[in-house]
DNA sequence: TTACTAAGTGTCAATTTTACACTATATGCG
DNA sequence: CGCATATAGTGTAAAATTGACACTTAGTAA
């Protein structure tokens, strides 16, 4: 079967970033691609937008489908199509960013890719097309996203403690921060609620547990 | 000539939300649609994306072709294609936003528009397609911006007194703003520069005469 | 019981933001 | 020519916010 248009049509696929918080350091979802072009080389994880579905559907179904990773915070980034950009066709790509909790991810690679693997920002493989400069600006927004909303909290799992969460700006911002002032700030943002107390790392008092007030909304906060 | 492919291709297009000052108010230009779908109605000039032009080209030649403006400050806005939301077939919406300075702009209607005009925010008239949501979030987006940007500079012409600047940033932000304070923040970026002196309105004092010091670009500030 | 280690907590100085009112200098008119 | 008018232009002090800083608490483990 063949579609027929009186005008050319370029293709239209979405790409989306991955992000999660491992091993103290950010780190980003990336698939080996099984086919060409860039055959073997790594990318994100993303694909042709299905001709009856939205935009944001086909972001969480690429991803499902390659990586079988679901139920993320999704949003959109920026839309890039410099022609030649694929050497296949013209093709449009509508890129998104998505978060994912710490440490509770399964990935399972997909049919169109060979592999899924977390990578960290610092050490990232060579990259198919233009993916590296998405990742870049993604990269950029979830930092200056931090400044300004609650997006840190869909990286935490669903209930952390204060010093876990004072971690997860630590590594965002790449700067560390006052406990004292972190606390008094982040509790002054009304968005968390404690829950109860646990130890961790053995030997030293055991921190309070909390979680967020609204997990499935970022608040834009001062 | 026709054109086929293996898959379903959407069409792809872009479209744009152009903001100028004009009479101490945010307009906005729009053009009267000259073909169905939506014939006789309002809407943002925009159009098909050509196959060998960048995404920001077709946004700047549709903007040029059915209105006549041309050389504004352009940005990104976000990329919108909810299947159905134009009758013809699949389109994938590129959405942009622009500034224009005050009462620089001659506007002349193209030829797949019957006519082109500005129109205060306040006093929208009915907008073909999803039109209405691109203008509240471009909206939204500048006004957020000129917090935390030179953004405002470009809706100013090559020069401007600080109570000119200062009313539009009162337009943008629709508050009023204490001259002292507007005056010691504004100079304090050091992004503006003195010319000269001239009068304005008559009977009193004339203002000093500034211009933007990096007229054509964009700065994040604080 | 003691050593260890991260959790938890408050105050003061520095900086930034906000509130606020008068003088200066041009034009236009009588 | 001088007076009325109207916007331009200017500084300071209080309030609010941000940033720096150190010790006590409460568990675990040996």
């Amino acid at each position: 079967m063949t579609y027929t248009y009186e005008y050319p049509h370029p293709a239209v696929t979405t790409d989306v970033a991955v992000f999660t918080l491992r091993e103290q350091q950010l780190q980003l979802l990336l698939i080996c691609r099984r086919h060409d072009p860039h055959k073997g080389k790594w990318a994100l994880p993303g694909g042709f937008l299905e001709i009856d579905e939205d935009l944001e559907e086909c972001a969480k179904r690429e991803l499902k489908e390659e990586t079988g990773v679901s139920d993320l915070y999704l949003e959109q980034l920026f839309t890039l199509g410099r022609p030649n950009r694929d050497p296949r066709e013209r093709v449009i790509s509508v890129t998104y960013y998505a978060l994912a909790p710490a440490n509770k991810l399964t990935v399972n690679a997909g049919s169109d890719a060979a592999e899924a693997d977390w990578f960290p920002l610092s050490q990232l493989p060579e990259l198919a097309f233009d993916h590296a400069e998405i990742i870049r600006r993604a990269q950029e927004r979830l930092a200056a996203k931090a400044l300004y909303s609650t997006i840190a909290f869909q990286l935490m799992p669903e209930t952390f403690t204060l010093s876990e969460l004072q971690s997860v700006y630590e590594i965002l911002r790449n700067e560390s921060l006052d406990k004292r002032n972190f606390r008094k700030w982040i509790l002054s943002l009304n968005q968390l609620e404690e829950v109860g107390g646990k130890q961790r790392n053995g030997n030293h008092r055991p921190a309070k547990i909390y979680r967020a007030l609204n997990p499935n909304h970022v608040e834009i906060i001062r």
